[in-house]
DNA sequence: ACCCTCGTGTGAACGGCGTTCACATTAGCG
DNA sequence: CGCTAATGTGAACGCCGTTCACACGAGGGT
């Protein structure tokens, strides 16, 4: 836009939009350092005065689509009618796990983009993949998973890494109808298994101990 | 081997076993058609020949993978103590589950080239995949499953669909620890989660109903 | 007003990749 | 024994990420 001439005025600005295109279309394998290049009219190698590598680029592209997915997480949670405290807690796991997987559907590019491959679990707090909302994803089911805790839905015991077996069930059943062998299934067949995917989370993990040790299998299986 | 000269004499089946080589040790990525060509001692042009391109040649080899993980699964079931019906029904959904993330994390590089991206359906039941148990890890979760049903554990309503939901949730968890955020985890936690993570798939699949349309999310909440 | 520095973009090059195609070789069959 | 069809070769194409010496010019110090 601003381009004088031999400089471009914000070119790390417009690499990552266009990037963000890309992505959208075609996933991350769309987005390569010489295309971005290309769209935006500049030397391939310009493109390394303003990231690393390749991967620098994906990594901060990702967590832009990270910010995405909190915002839509956020807009459903938003929508949850707060009368009673109990009734919100369960509108609010299930607006989350409902909200990840309608992300990933309306927008597969951008959420393969966003999930391509996680940092560790500091990424999850890491402020670059917060949305509008002031959350990234993972807070947003940190949040949500407190809500049922709050109402007595869940035990202090059981509150302990639910963040991963809940993110685990969504993030799978994700990617099963995204890229993997689901993603063939009519919508309506879809969205009835995204809904006891994440009454499957809640239920169960208000019953999976987290007490004995588990090293016997099938042992504490009435409780 | 039986290089006469010439011709190879089973270039084939060398292809898929350099490629299974790579796949350990790098994952899928580490799979290129010139580097099997190169280990194998031949011009890249020949595995076109055998191969019709790059990404067949890596379902194939996916194929192969899979009926490894169908095996690791099969071990652990066998391994479950038969006396009561009830006990060895639990006892297999846990070992199917356990079986899929214990393989993950022993041979991630074969993991990941077994789930790289997954066909259709239809794959589910692919030949090729079955290992020398005669299942493919699909039908060995099919078989747990019916298992459950039949101590009644499991409604045949409920049974629906259990396949996708059980496997999102222990594919999920899989993908996490191997190479999501999870993967930093100690190797105690990890054993920990994935041992609630199955246990929350069986007693969660109990509850989580099929009965009547979820186009309203949270309205089937107390049941 | 000048110059100089430093950030930014260029162009050419390197090695890697998947893939194609005309061609060489040879096993096996009629 | 000769033909055919299958199999392997070598060179080439266009893509990729990355590097490096170099060109440009905005902005600060004198």
């Amino acid at each position: 836009m601003a381009r004088s001439g031999y400089f471009h005025g914000d070119l790390r600005r417009a690499l990552l939009d266009a990037g963000l295109e890309a992505a959208r279309a075609e996933g991350p394998e769309g987005v390569s350092v010489r295309e971005l290049a290309r769209v935006v009219g500049v030397a391939p190698s310009a493109v390394y005065r303003h990231f690393e590598a390749h991967e620098q680029l994906l990594s901060d592209l990702a967590l832009r689509a990270q910010s995405m997915v909190a915002d839509a997480m956020e807009e459903r949670v938003a929508a949850v009618p707060t009368g009673d405290r109990r009734t919100w807690a369960d509108g609010a796991i299930a607006a989350v796990g409902i909200g990840y997987v309608e992300f990933a559907w309306q927008e597969p590019g951008w959420f393969r983009l966003a999930f391509r491959t996680h940092g560790d679990l500091q990424a999850a707090h890491d402020e670059r993949g917060r949305g509008a909302c002031g959350r990234t994803p993972y807070e947003q089911l940190e949040r949500a998973l407190d809500a049922l805790v709050e109402v007595g839905e869940l035990t202090e015991q059981n509150r302990a890494g639910a963040e991963a077996l809940a993110w685990s069930a969504v993030h799978g059943f994700a990617m099963l109808t995204v890229e993997g062998p689901l993603r063939s299934l009519d919508a309506a067949t879809k969205a009835s298994f995204a809904a006891r995917v994440v009454e499957m989370v809640r239920l169960g993990l208000a019953q999976c101990g987290t007490a004995g040790e588990p090293s016997t299998p099938g042992g504490a299986s009435g409780r």
